[in-house]
DNA sequence: CATTTTATTTGTAAAATGCAAGTATATGTT
DNA sequence: AACATATACTTGCATTTTACAAATAAAATG
């Protein structure tokens, strides 16, 4: 049987470097780690700094800085919690938005490229494939938490 | 349908974090980014500088520090090529294949956990859409060369 | 032999990292 | 209420990583 890290390493070593390729479409350009911080907020609905660092498996204090900068470049906004005013609450500007979804619709581009080498059913097939490798990888108890 | 980028991003994020996590192994502690120079390095036959940096989409002049280091800890030894002197070759010595094998043997039995999940039938589908996946990827030509 | 190309390294400055310590707010205990 | 403890986040600081530009050194080309 072949060498299962392999066929994972090549994999994400490849949508590794398709989300860095992406950081840069026309005036955009933001670093690998900024693209991921966007994407997560996107994804959450007003998480906290702890809630994304985490998942993101970043050192809070690096992910501070990280988000500081996005502040300041508007992309991101910082909202305390009313309810408890430790906590700061992340959401995308108008702009940070924009980057997001373009980034998003431009990797999915990419994504639909690569299935169009495939039937319609080996596409569903792998799509299937890839989410029951996520439930048993959320499953599992080794190494690395649910992360969701 | 799912969108496809999320299934993705989960994914390789999860792999990303176990092989974070297994850079520090008892006495080994390595960064993450060695971890990947080590792998590609024991992957193939007295590589180049330049080939290495290319498959991990490292600039060379960073990837030749990082090689720097990995020599000077004794994990790689680097040969200049006899028939053109500018071509240095990569290659592990003995306490760097150790550690490549056993963070390779590591990340195989969380691997082989997350499948311990799965019937048989499922295993191999997912294992097969992996490699489908890898070959589609390198077929298309949107974005990021073969890689291999 | 001169010029150009290729493989790698070094200078340098900026950015990213992570630990330790700090601040501010909340929670729990007496 | 008063105090200690816990939590969320930030800042200081030293180290590491990064990448552009320029340097070196060895082919290849004309």
């Amino acid at each position: 049987m072949e060498n299962i890290r392999e066929l994972f390493q090549v994999m994400t070593r490849r949508f590794g470097l398709l989300n860095k390729n992406c950081c840069s479409i026309d005036a955009v350009d933001i670093s690998l780690v900024q693209s991921h911080i966007l994407y997560e907020i996107d994804k959450r609905e007003y998480p906290s700094m702890q809630e994304v660092a985490e998942v993101l498996g970043m050192d809070i204090t690096t992910f501070s800085r990280q988000i500081q900068n996005l502040v300041k470049n508007g992309l991101v906004k910082k909202t305390p919690l009313p309810e408890d005013r430790r906590v700061y609450t992340l959401s995308l500007t108008t702009e940070g938005k924009f980057i997001a979804t373009t980034l998003d619709r431009e990797i999915n581009r990419y994504l639909d490229e690569v299935f169009s080498h495939m039937t319609e059913f080996e596409k569903e097939t792998v799509i299937r494939s890839i989410k029951l490798l996520n439930e048993c990888m959320a499953k599992s108890s080794v190494c690395c938490k649910p992360l969701f």
